[in-house]
DNA sequence: TACGACAGTGTTGTTTACAATGCAATAGGT
DNA sequence: ACCTATTGCATTGTAAACAACACTGTCGTA
């Protein structure tokens, strides 16, 4: 069977999981040896997907220097939150026309989760319930092409909060979806549009998007460390 | 050297075009010997290559079986133009305010090339090149994320339209170029966005979105001989 | 002390050989 | 004659060894 696909999938999973939860840091290294020792697979799997990582710009490859945690920049931030604002907008329109039942609940359900990890200060739940609110808005929407460009806005979403958060962090983002979702039931279409666009650009707003703070943090530091080998102690 | 990577890339561009240019038919093999051989590059190149394919959508990769030239479905067609109307409407309207000369002169450019391509009835080229309008386009619009998504829309749009052209072909395309690049140097910002949208409706219409038809061809007469030296031609 | 060359070490990149899987042709049975 | 099971071949997938490269620390010299 495609047992294959299914563990890099896993792996896969794992990393992009951490990626969206900011559990690893922009510019953290990910050494293909550490990886693969760490989750138990081989090398040459490791490589394959930190090539997927690399291709949707959640990691970036230095040649001969290994995969790093992408660090995206100021114009990075501001291109992918207008294209944001544009696709999502769109879906929002969407699933406020013709909204059935079924959506309806599923984001009701999403949302109480997300209000149970804030309640709870699961910081890292939340954040990624956060972002995953968006997307299965573009689920419910069915539009497949833009639902998996989203997947990637929002990862790089993550990444670029977590270089250039502010003070006032992203902890208010929690409200704004419920607001949303009331808009959407009441089937004010226009009113839910600009809802979201705002939200979109308050998230944008509360960035500094002008420091370049260098965050080189250690894999270590996150999954464990290696030790080094016999030296003069 | 970072001379790995732009190996790929010669590669992978190569392939890339003829999927532009409609020279590999949706459902071909992209047997991994043949192209390694083809290139004369190594298999484990050839991998890595049809992965970023892969991940494009250009390539459907099934499991212990090889990879295909995509077939995209009706339902992949209808979303993909809506995702393009979605975006390309947004860059439009960003090139027709705003609309340096430098621009201009790279549109006009490129629309004499393409002009060119189609009084010598060179349909690859044609086709390949009327695709590249629309990132022009987007590349003058500047915002970089939309571009690079844009670009994989486009090649799927080579797909699609090789799977469901109608009768009509999409020659007509090239005018409809030459009058939204009009709008766009007259100023009419909704004129030129409203153009674009219809130049899109316009060949999605032109489609017949319920056939499959099944082509499979050889390799060898998409890219020539097995050659011994390599890319060389 | 400061600078530059050099070797050591670890990591990445590539090639090779090998195992597993799928496909096709063939043989045997009903 | 048709259908099914088996065997052989071709292709894909995986693992391991090998080579190339970059970084670190040390030594030598001005």
């Amino acid at each position: 069977m495609a047992r294959n696909a299914t563990i890099d999938h896993l792996v896969y999973d794992r990393i992009h999981r951490a990626i969206l939860e900011q559990r690893l840091p922009p510019g953290t290294k990910l050494g293909e040896e550490s990886l693969s020792s760490l989750f138990a697979v081989s090398r040459a799997r490791v490589r394959r997907i930190l090539l997927r990582l690399a291709h949707d710009k959640s990691v970036e490859l230095r040649p001969n220097r290994g995969a790093y945690v992408a660090q995206p920049s100021a114009q990075d931030a501001r291109e992918v939150f207008t294209a944001r604002r544009i696709v999502e907008a769109h879906i929002v329109e969407w699933v406020a026309k013709g909204f059935p039942t079924a959506a309806r609940q599923r984001l009701e359900r999403h949302l109480a989760r997300e209000q149970a990890a804030h309640a709870r200060h699961d910081r890292p739940a939340a954040v990624r319930l956060s972002g995953e609110f968006h997307l299965l808005l573009a689920h419910v929407a069915g539009n497949r092409v833009l639902t998996w460009f989203l997947r990637e806005l929002v990862a790089r979403t993550s990444l670029i909060i977590a270089v250039y958060e502010g003070p006032g962090s992203s902890c208010c983002a929690c409200d704004e979806h419920q607001a949303l979702l009331a808009e959407l039931e009441a089937g004010r279409v226009q009113d839910a549009v600009d809802l979201m666009t705002r939200h979109l650009q308050g998230i944008e707003g509360r960035l500094n998007l002008d420091r370049t703070p260098r965050t080189p943090v250690d894999l270590r530091d996150v999954f464990g460390k290696p030790a080094r080998n016999g030296l003069a102690s």
